[in-house]
RNA sequence: GGGCCGUUAGCUCAAUGGUAGAGCAGUAGGCUUUUAACCUAUUGGUUGAAGGUUCGAGUCCUUCACGGCCCA
């Protein structure tokens, strides 16, 4: 129990299921109840007795009961939950709607900040007496950020859409009867348009002495602080919204990202291939190791299951003659939430028929240079990642999966690596879980992933797969244990994963068997039986190479973050509530 | 899933178990080139939730929710 709100829309807020309520006690005070409380009154009163359920509810400070007919369940009551700032401003949205449009649409600007910066930024080119002589307006829209009144002018920060902040100079005697008193009662975040002359202040700042000003959106949540700024990770990610207003960083981010993915597609197009899009939901899940999510058809009646990758439907497109494909999209794996991983990610994928994985290798060194070149700001292929400085720009190194065990794990030398027993009990040795229907192949990964893994840091091929942990792969000429595969390490983690593809009809139905019976055995993320990718196999596939990459892991590389989340808009969070 | 840490005003943060505070933002007033503008006054809190210990809990204990980091 608190005090009356002022404005006399006392009243209680539950929280249930499926539902805010409000109530109003008689005496005007106010209470939230949680839903844990909610659901001990609900329990405490027996029956219920409002129509929908909801009990009576005694007031610990008037003693009186709510009046189960006025449950005040409005859907304002349910949107909102006022403070005083936010009460402040809605009264002054009253007052805007009470004198005509308060949203309106029909300012047009015809600069930006950043293009004024770059234009007339030059102090040296652009001097007071310079920019005087211009006689041009100039108009802008943008989001308040700063002010600074002093009595009859006005100093305010604007950043608009291009992501710069520009100064404009508010004088009451050059605006319009009103706007400057008007203006006073602006607040930051208020969404504003702008006409006026560029001037330079006697510090030097490029600034729009205005001449004409509107307020085009009235902010009714203020904005966090202009010093620390917003820092609470989890309300970064929730308000993504507020995160890209105050934090300039995260604009640039999602900006390399959209410069990355746009870098992949010229450097694919160019190279002949043909981007295409194949199915998200899934009647077989395939494709990788992963477990999937499962959706459900209505007018069908039947489950689907959303794609842990599009590998399977591309190669069906390689069997049909689009001998260079490849798609950037989301896949969904149904997996642990981390620093590096969420549910939806994105994938690149290409497959590229009469090329082996030798051939992926070279083009992928080319591509990923290409890549890194294109991001502004990464000098010569040298990025900064955490503590790290990665070359792109020398030649990335190769290695076997084996004599990478073996460098870092020299002990090893005496043991046969291809001794499932021996390995097992090495595994065993470092607390490793051990399964015991696991050959070497499997055991010897595991102990690459736990010894080698996080110390490639500069890139690095590895190749020389086992057979066992490489089910959609071709198998190795000379060593049929051995797939022609590789993956590539940059900052101890995987970022891209290619192999000469297996276009051999009875091998790869055997290795579908094989995963069904892991399936059977209890592994979930084996793989399903996929009978219409034999088909197509049946029919012939042109010897392929096919590769994926990460692009969430790259962006990460490139924009140096620490968390996978760092480079998603909207990261998966557990509901608020 | 496990361990550690966090959750206090709109934001960023304080508060040896003893009256919940500051800066910014807000409100009112002053100030016509400021830039974390400045000066004066002032509003604002079920301290994440629920239990418990205590004369007394933001602080100690238990459980829960959400987040962060590390591990699996």
């Amino acid at each position: 129990m608190k005090r009356p709100i002022s404005a006399g829309v006392a009243r209680f807020a539950i929280t249930c299921s499926t539902s805010r309520v409000s109530r109003t006690c008689a005496l005007g005070w106010s209470a939230r109840i949680p839903r844990k409380s909610w659901m001990a009154i609900s329990m405490s009163l027996s029956p219920p007795s409002s129509r929908l359920g909801w009990p009576e509810l005694e007031c610990s400070r008037c003693k009186q009961m709510t009046d189960p007919n006025n449950d005040g369940n409005t859907p304002e009551a349910a949107a909102t939950e006022d403070n005083r700032l936010i009460a402040e401003r809605r009264n002054k949205l009253g007052e805007l709607r009470a004198a005509g449009q308060a949203y309106p649409n029909d300012w047009r600007t015809d600069s930006d900040a950043a293009t004024l910066l770059a234009d007339y930024g030059d102090e040296e080119t652009w001097p007071q007496q310079a920019l005087e002589q211009l006689q041009q307006d100039f108009c802008l829209a943008g989001r308040i950020m700063s002010r600074r009144i002093m009595g009859k002018a006005s100093f305010v920060h604007i950043q608009d859409g291009s992501g710069e902040r520009f100064q404009l100079y508010l004088r009451r005697d050059d605006l319009a009867d009103g706007v400057y008193q008007n203006f006073k009662h602006w607040d930051i975040g208020d969404i504003v348009g702008v006409r006026g002359r560029l001037m330079r202040t006697r510090t030097g700042e490029l600034s729009l002495h205005a001449s004409q000003l509107r307020l085009l959106v009235k902010s009714l949540r203020p904005l966090p602080e202009k010093w620390h700024g917003l820092t609470d990770q989890e309300m970064r990610y929730r308000q993504r919204y507020v995160d890209l207003i105050v934090n300039p960083d995260v604009r640039r981010t999602f900006e390399v990202r959209s410069h990355v993915v746009r870098a992949i597609r010229r450097f694919l197009d160019d190279k002949g291939f043909l981007e295409v899009e194949t199915p998200m939901m899934h009647h077989i899940p395939g494709g990788a190791t992963a477990r999937p999510f499962i959706t459900h058809h209505n007018a069908l009646g039947i489950d689907l299951y959303l794609r842990v990758a599009p590998e399977l439907h591309l190669k069906r497109l390689v069997v049909g003659g689009l001998e260079r494909v490849y798609e950037i999209n989301r896949n969904f794996r149904n997996e642990g939430v981390s620093t590096r991983h969420n549910p939806e990610f994105t994938m690149l994928e290409f497959y590229w028929a009469h090329a082996d994985y030798h051939d992926l290798i070279a083009l992928t060194q080319e591509m990923l240079r290409a890549v890194v070149s294109s991001v502004p700001g990464l000098s010569e292929g040298r990025v900064p990642y955490q503590d790290e400085e990665i070359d792109f720009c020398s030649g990335f190194r190769q290695v076997s999966v084996t004599d990478a065990v073996l460098e870092h794990y020299p002990e090893l030398a005496a043991v046969d690596l291809r001794d499932a027993q021996a390995l097992a009990a090495i595994c065993r040795e470092l607390g490793l879980h051990v399964d015991d229907a696991w050959g070497w192949g499997r055991l010897l990964m595991e102990l690459f992933e736990y010894r080698v893994e996080h110390l490639l840091i500069q890139p690095t091929f590895v190749t020389g797969y086992p057979i066992e942990v490489s089910p959609l792969s071709r198998r190795n000429d000379e060593d049929p244990e051995l797939a022609d595969r590789f993956e590539l390490f940059v900052a101890g983690r995987e970022i891209a994963n290619g192999f000469s593809e297996l276009n051999d009809p009875e091998d790869q139905a055997e290795r579908f068997r094989a995963q069904v019976a892991a399936r059977a055995a209890g592994d979930h993320e084996a793989m399903h039986f996929d009978q219409d990718y034999i088909r197509a196999l049946e029919y012939g596939m042109p010897p392929a190479a096919g590769e994926g990459i990460g692009i969430d892991r790259l962006v990460m590389l490139l924009t140096n973050s620490a968390s996978i989340r760092d480079v998603l808009l909207f990261p998966y969070l557990r509901p608020e509530h």
